[in-house]
DNA sequence: GCGGACTGCTTACCT
DNA sequence: ACAGGTAAGCAGTCCGCG
């Protein structure tokens, strides 16, 4: 590893990951010099050495053999902390060791399994450094060379200030501090930084086979390295039966030349030598395959291990230097996908992702990369890597300021925020404020047994306690029909009833009485609860400060849009906070702790529904935190939004204006009409990703009818309208007037086909057959099949021909899919079906 | 041996 | 490895039935 001297000035450098050298046993800081555009590393020069915590004293320590004797043992030091579930002061003792592995992470014989009790002895060890050294990852810092670098203090904007500085009256110097340091963070400048993107293709011979990267037994063929310096390069391995040719390919704003190599080992060089010129490296599941196969080529045609710039861990790869980030993870992960890109992916592959976010999918093609010519692996290459480039430069950066700002938020290094999901973020943001307020991490078992288990039942098989109220929509179509909701209900409840694993059933006798609402749970009158500092806080400063800001006309673009990142950052931790409080696998894992904020959320909902009714208006439906209201005067929606913030401190606001909605007797089932004629369809058949296409455009242009009735009169017309086109379909469908990809569900394979033990569903059916035709299929895939006749029922699209479709089981889907919202139309389809028929046979 | 009633599995959705 | 609730379709099983 390069490591920096200590000659130069002093400079700002952003934090962007904390990495631990295992030769050297030490904690490097990587940064990020904006000037230089490129990574510099400092290596701890404070001595930091891996530790547990122990609850004998030092001596008692000392005693067990084992440990002393311990090759990697290093010292014992005592140490107060605070231990929230009792809510007393400890004295405690680190045990601290030479190497992280030493206090844990060996099959046997590490000092957390030799101490009859461990704490903190599941960190992993960068983090641990992080939170004891105070750092901020995603900080600016200066490093003069000479001292440890110290963080550079940034005041938030004025106006960013005022707005909260009216909510902060009255509140406790805590919450106040709280406050004022997440907007210190959260609103530094998030540097400009010079980005490559990287994809490899191999010369294998399979194009339906991945070629295994832990053998990377054939040869690399090319490498595209786009960047956002323009420095774009498409490096090329001549091959014997093929000679160069000379040509030239538009990309990135560039006319892009290839680069034959006569040698593969020379060709690999010049890639790594590439790579390590960049500061960010973008893959698309480089942690899996083109990191892992370039790193393992390498070694294969006996290049030194120091002359490759990838280090590989158990299912990633990092750079030495660069910070690799790995798309295909990333947009993996849930929470991204759903709270960052509003779900408009559903796929995750380059080709899907690549065109619902930017447009341009992958260059289509069965050919495996030896028949191709070089300007074809040209095309496709510097495809794969336009994408990816595409993905992170898109609205300015977006994504890769996301993963920046979750980085700060999370106090992650950036390689494990791309890494990891949501669940990590919020773990590593707690065991952080534990480490900085001198708290005891708790143990997940102590919390477990101390707090117990749930008292309510769940209303489906297998989960552990009761969730939501949804109620039973008023079927038909309602006009004017206003949409109230409860902004971030759950995150919320947890600010404002104080809940917190350690304030749920406290210790304290004296708050016994001070019970959720009428359950045998109560909470803490004593202490603030640290999960309602955290989770108010930033709730506080999304609504109040950053997603204001971001819609704020009278601010420039960029300023707007980095609050915009900041507002989507925060979010997906609120949406998480509850979730992750009942989930098993969370450290902080508290059933008691998540069943109160369900009940909670019940009681909230019902009041409200109540108090909707006695001020006259009818409540038409609503679900979680959501009352849909039929024709609200505009005072009583303004008394109810003062009645939620008075009764309960939570604010209620409207959503939506539908012009009508139309309910059949499903719940999360309904299509809204807005008032310039936009349809909304929730749930419906017709709206879902495995539904045929030929099925949802018929679907559409019976919303495109719908959007255009205005009244009650208006419904006349639009009936027979639809009567004619659900006609016509069935017509065009009798008739194989549609394509078979028209014709085909796409239904995601979650796992790999031999995982299906207990039932065989049809997708799976399909995969087989796809299997024993030679196509490698794995989890995450979207199986394409059309219903056929005969005893298997379903065939590949690929495979199939018109001929042995069953048109009677599509008949079905129409029918069940316009049924949906016909039904609640009062029109009948089942007739027009079969009159159809009828005259289909005469 | 076959079909209807039932349960369970699976996916996709909603909040 | 964030939660629970709902809809839909199909797989598999049980039971009755000359």
């Amino acid at each position: 590893m390069e490591v920096e001297g200590g000659r130069d000035k002093a400079r700002e450098l952003v934090l962007v990951s904390v990495v631990y050298d295992g030769p050297k046993r030490k904690a490097v800081m990587k940064f990020f010099d904006p000037l230089a555009q490129r990574i510099v590393l400092i290596p701890d020069s404070s001595g930091h050495e891996p530790y547990c915590l122990s609850d004998l004293s030092p001596e008692e320590v000392l005693k067990i053999d084992g440990i002393v004797n311990h090759p990697g043992f290093s010292k014992v030091k005592p140490v107060k902390k605070h231990d929230l579930l009792t809510d007393r002061d400890l004295q405690m003792t680190m045990v601290f060791a030479r190497d992280p592995l030493s206090i844990g992470g060996r099959p046997s014989g590490s000092i957390r399994d030799l101490l009859p009790k461990a704490w903190e002895a599941n960190i992993r060890y960068e983090l641990n450094y992080i939170y004891d050294m105070g750092l901020q990852p995603g900080s600016t810092y200066i490093v003069d060379g000479e001292e440890k670098p110290a963080r550079k203090i940034f005041s938030p904007p004025g106006e960013l200030l005022n707005r909260m500085q009216e909510k902060l009256r009255g509140k406790d110097a805590e919450y106040v501090e709280a406050v004022k340091s997440w907007m210190e963070l959260l609103s530094q400048p998030i540097p400009e930084v010079t980005i490559a993107a990287l994809d490899i293709e191999v010369l294998s011979s399979s194009r339906t086979r991945i070629p295994d990267p832990s053998e990377a037994e054939e040869a690399v063929a090319s490498a595209a390295i786009l960047s956002t310096d323009g420095r774009n390069r498409f490096l090329l391995l001549k091959r014997p039966d093929r000679v160069p040719d000379e040509f030239v390919v538009e990309k990135n704003g560039s006319q892009i030349r290839p680069e034959y190599f006569d040698d593969e080992v020379d060709l690999l060089r010049a890639i790594f030598e590439e790579l390590a010129r960049y500061p960010f490296l973008v893959t698309f599941n480089g942690d899996n395959f083109d990191l892992v196969y370039l790193h393992n080529r390498a070694r294969r045609l006996n290049v030194s291990q120091e002359e490759i710039p990838i280090t590989l861990g158990r299912d990633y790869a990092d750079l030495k230097e660069g910070i690799h980030i790995d798309l295909y993870k990333f947009l993996f992960n849930r929470s991204v996908q759903i709270y960052a890109f509003n779900n408009v992916y559903k796929e995750v592959t380059l080709d899907a992702v690549g065109e619902a976010l930017l447009g341009l999918g992958k260059v289509k093609g069965e050919k495996p990369i030896p028949d191709m010519g070089y300007r074809e692996i040209a095309e496709y290459c510097l495809r794969d890597a336009e994408i990816t480039l595409g993905l992170t430069t898109m609205y300015d950066k977006l994504l890769l300021k996301l993963v920046m700002m979750l980085t700060r938020i999370s106090r992650m290094p950036m390689e494990e925020v791309v890494r990891h999901s949501v669940s990590a973020w919020i773990r590593s943001l707690f065991i952080n404020d534990h480490r900085a307020r001198g708290y005891l991490v708790p143990r997940p078992e102590d919390i477990l047994s101390l707090k117990g288990g749930t008292v309510t039942r769940a209303i489906i098989k297998g989960k552990k306690y009761l969730g939501a109220i949804v109620l039973e929509p008023v079927s038909g179509v309602h006009f004017n029909v206003v949409v109230m909701d409860f902004a971030s209900l759950y995150p919320s409840v947890i600010m404002t009833n104080n809940l917190s694993y350690e304030t749920v059933r406290c210790p304290h006798q004296e708050c016994r009485s001070n019970r959720i609402l009428s359950s045998p749970h109560w909470v803490c009158k004593k202490r603030k609860g640290l999960t309602s500092l955290i989770i108010g806080s930033l709730r506080d400063l999304r609504v109040n400060v950053y997603s204001p800001m971001s819609k704020n006309p009278s601010l420039p673009e960029n300023e707007r849009k980095l609050y915009d990142v900041v507002q989507r950052a925060l979010k997906v931790f609120l949406n998480a906070s509850y979730g992750v409080m009942g989930a098993e696998a969370f450290p902080f894992y508290c059933p008691p702790l998540a069943e109160s904020v369900t009940m909670l959320g019940r009681q909230i909902l019902s009041d409200l529904i109540e108090e909707a009714k006695r001020l006259g208006i009818s409540v038409v439906y609503g679900d979680t935190d959501s009352v849909f209201l039929k024709n609200p005067p505009a005072d009583k929606i303004e008394l109810l939004k003062k009645w939620a913030v008075e009764r309960y401190g939570i604010d209620l606001t409207v959503d939506k204006n539908y012009r009508y909605v139309v309910f059949s007797q499903r719940k999360k089932n309904y299509v809204g009409v807005l008032e310039d004629g936009s349809a909304d369809v929730k749930g419906l058949v017709g709206k879902k990703s495995s539904t045929p296409i030929f099925v949802k455009d018929a679907f559409f242009d019976l919303l495109r009818i719908l959007g255009e009735v205005k009244d009650e009169e208006g419904f006349e017309r639009a009936k027979s309208e639809i009567k004619e086109l659900a006609s016509e379909t069935v017509r065009k469908l009798r008739n194989g007037e549609y394509r078979l990809e028209d014709l085909a569900f796409n239904v995601m394979m979650s796992r790999a086909t031999d995982a299906y033990t207990k039932t065989t569903p049809q997708h799976v059916k399909v995969a087989k057959q796809l299997e024993t035709n030679g196509t490698e299929l794995r989890a995450g895939d979207i199986i394409s099949y059309v219903k056929v006749k005969g005893k298997e029922g379903v065939k590949p699209v690929q495979m199939s021909s018109h001929k042995e479709i069953d048109v009677e089981k599509y008949m079905d889907i129409i029918k069940s899919t316009f049924g949906q919202v016909l039904d609640a139309l009062g029109i009948d389809l089942e007739e027009e079906g079969r009159a159809k028929k009828l005259s289909d046979f005469m």
